[in-house]
DNA sequence: CTTGACTCTGGACTATACTCCAGAGTGTAC
DNA sequence: GTACACTCTGGAGTATAGTCCAGAGTCAAG
C-alpha cells in the first residue's frame, strides 16, 4: 500500500506518516523501485496503536516509549500500568485546575450581571484593581 | 521606573514586558535620555490587569481586544460579558473532554489490572486492536 | 570617575505536532 | 504511450508565550 492509501484508511495525512517516521515512531518502510514507500499491516497496526494511545492523551515522545514496550517480546503490563498511572493523575491535576478556572468565570459573569442591573456603564472586570488577590 | 522593577513587582521578567510592547499590548513608554524605557503607574495597571486576565485564560490576542474596550471611555460591561461566557462555554467544554479522558484511562487501567491478576505478561493496552472504538 | 548592576537591540531558540511548498519523478488506467 | 494522480525530498511555516543571548551602552552609588 501507498502512503496515501494507508492515510486515508487509519486518518492521517501522508504528511503525518512520512513526519512519524522522521521521528522514529514508525519504522522506514520498504520502498519500490521508483522510491515510493510501501506499508504492510503490521505498519497500519502501529499507525492505529499511535491513535489509539494518542487518544489517551500521550504525547509523541511518550509514544515513543510505549513503543519500545510494545516491540519487546514480553509485553509488559506493569509499566504501562505506570505511565497510564501517572497520565491518570495530570488529566486529574488538569481538570482540578480548569474547575477552579469556571469557578472564577462564574463570577467574574455575575460580577458584570450585577453592574449591569445597575445600569451602570462601568464594567468591573474592566475597573483597575492594581492589588488583584494575588496570581502568585 | 525602570523594567527592571516594574517586572519585579508585577511578577514578570523584562523580557515578557518587552514582548508585551512588541505585541501592542502595552503602549510604548518614554525613554530616558539614554534609552531606557520609564514606566508610570498606569502602565503598571495595565500589566496587573494582563496577568488578571490571563489567569482567566485570555490569550494574549484576545487580552488584546478587552484592553481595547479598556481603553474606551464608555468601559462597556456587555461586551466583555460576552467574552467572559464565549470563554466559559470553552472551559465547559474542555471540562467535558478531560472527564471522558479520566474515564478512558481509568478503564484502561483496570483492563491492566485484570490481566496483571492473571499473571499473564500480555498487555491489553499494548495488544493490536486494529479496530478500536473510532477516534474520528 | 569608576564600578557594578542594569538596560538596550535584534535575532535565535524552546516545545508540540504537524502542514505546506516547489520542483522533480513515478505509477497506472485507458 | 500519455495523461493525471500520486509520491518524493528538504526546508520553511504555523501557533503560543515567551526565554536567552551577545555585545554595546547607561545609571546610580560611593
Amino acid at each position: 500500500m501507498h502512503i496515501g492509501s494507508v492515510a486515508k484508511r487509519i486518518g492521517l495525512t501522508p504528511d503525518a506518516i512520512r513526519f512519524y517516521e522522521r521521528n522514529a515512531l514508525l519504522p522506514c518502510p520498504p520502498r519500490t523501485e521508483g522510491g515510493f514507500r510501501q506499508y504492510s499491516e503490521s505498519d497500519i497496526e502501529v499507525l492505529a496503536f499511535i491513535r489509539r494511545v494518542q487518544g489517551l492523551g500521550f504525547k509523541l515522545s511518550e509514544i515513543r516509549g510505549l513503543l519500545d514496550l510494545r516491540g519487546s517480546r514480553l509485553q509488559p503490563c506493569a509499566p504501562v500500568r505506570r505511565r497510564l498511572q501517572a497520565k491518570l493523575t495530570d488529566v486529574r491535576k488538569k481538570l482540578a485546575d480548569l474547575q477552579k478556572l469556571e469557578h472564577e468565570l462564574r463570577s467574574a459573569l455575575h460580577s458584570c450581571d450585577k453592574e449591569l442591573r445597575k445600569e451602570s456603564a462601568h464594567c468591573p472586570i474592566l475597573r483597575d484593581q492594581t492589588k488583584p488577590r494575588g496570581h502568585k
